[in-house]
DNA sequence: AAATGTATCAACCGCCCCCAC
DNA sequence: GGTGGGGGCGGTTGATACATT
């Protein structure tokens, strides 16, 4: 038994509003205020379900919305926002006078996660997937890390694709210094080669990187200055890290860095948490060493698989868009 | 010029929370 | 305290515009 419909479907139009039916809303709501938006509809001679109403009223229609593109400033707002409440979009929208939730959502899936990937930092955690990488080695040992990167690079991939698919391929004409046609021929040519290899080259990288004395700083390797995204996504994609506009301060909430939620790399959603991940590690230490002295040693071990030239994304850009890879 | 791919955004859907009864 | 309904929220879809081949 489910509930019952909030109106009835069949006398109820849909899909795009006309000038007239957005009229009638407007001047009945003007009129009469948005008290029941079950009643509204039927009083206002339209034949859309409340919800339907409430909907266009809030989101298009209210007199207060802005209609523009989102300045550099409110983007900032949304990115920093995110970064603590996540997906939240009333809580950040209710930041942004005269932006609805739907707008903010929009914009953040289709131009800033591209934005942030862009980065090299992952949209969801708000690190560098670098960091994200490191975390992942630091809690399995070699054989399983093989494995978890496979599946690591398969859930990052979506969010690198728009940039690496299209600009390393640039990148590679470049470094070749031959024309791109020529490129373009030599690289179908060798792409499958290239993607057999792939795996190996996963491998390889992890298992150097758990072996490997450190080479980066270690504590948030990705603030300030974003020097390790730019080592990260400079110099193993090719393309320039820096994107005008984004900047990652201090928390509006005050929950700057180690202090926030996600800054202490909380995944969304139910399946994981990189908290959960670190507790389990020092757990894992704790069990091997009796102490707690290891985050910083199997860190830094971890840090260095983005500083063995890049070994790990030295992948042609085919190779992340194989769902075999 | 046509076909195909991609980006954008409005609208819908279903779940959940809150509140009146 | 329990229940049902209204409204809010986040995720997803579909239509359209624009870009690329």
């Amino acid at each position: 038994m489910g509930r019952i419909p909030c109106c009835e479907k069949d006398n109820v139009k849909r899909g795009q509003w006309t000038p007239e039916e957005d009229n009638k809303l407007s001047s009945y709501i003007a009129q009469h205020g948005t008290r029941n938006w079950r009643l509204i509809p039927k009083n206002a001679g339209l034949q859309r379900c409340g919800k339907s109403c409430r909907l266009r009223w809030t989101n298009y229609l209210r007199p207060d919305l802005k209609h523009g593109q989102f300045s550099d400033a409110e983007e900032q707002t949304i990115v920093k926002l995110h970064s603590v409440v996540g997906n939240r979009w009333s809580l950040i929208a209710a930041q942004l006078p005269g932006r609805t939730d739907n707008d903010v959502k929009n914009h953040w899936n289709t131009k800033l996660k591209k934005k942030l990937s862009g980065m090299g930092i992952d949209p969801v955690t708000h690190k560098p997937f670098s960091h994200l990488m490191a975390e992942i080695a630091t809690t399995l040992a070699p054989p399983q890390v093989a494995h978890l990167a496979e599946a690591a690079l398969g859930c990052f991939k979506d969010e690198m694709l728009h940039l690496l698919t299209k600009k390393r391929i640039d990148f590679q004409f470049q470094q070749s210094g031959a024309a791109p046609g020529n490129t373009a021929a030599t690289y179908t040519a060798n792409k499958q080669d290239e993607k057999d290899d792939t795996i190996e080259k996963i491998k390889l990288g992890l298992s150097r990187a758990m072996q490997e004395p450190a080479m980066l700083p270690l504590n948030k390797p990705w603030d300030s200055n974003g020097a390790t995204s730019a080592n990260f996504a400079g110099a193993c994609s090719g393309f320039p890290i820096s994107v005008p506009g984004f900047q990652y301060g201090p928390s509006p909430f005050g929950n700057e860095g180690d202090g926030s939620p996600w800054s202490q790399s909380m995944c969304t959603g139910s399946t994981c948490t990189a908290g959960d991940q670190q507790g389990r590690l020092h757990e894992k230490l704790e069990d091997e060493n009796g102490e707690e002295t290891g985050g910083g040693k199997e860190i830094r071990h971890s840090s260095s698989i983005f500083n063995s030239d890049c070994v790990l994304w030295d992948l042609p850009s085919d190779d992340l868009m194989d769902p075999m890879v």
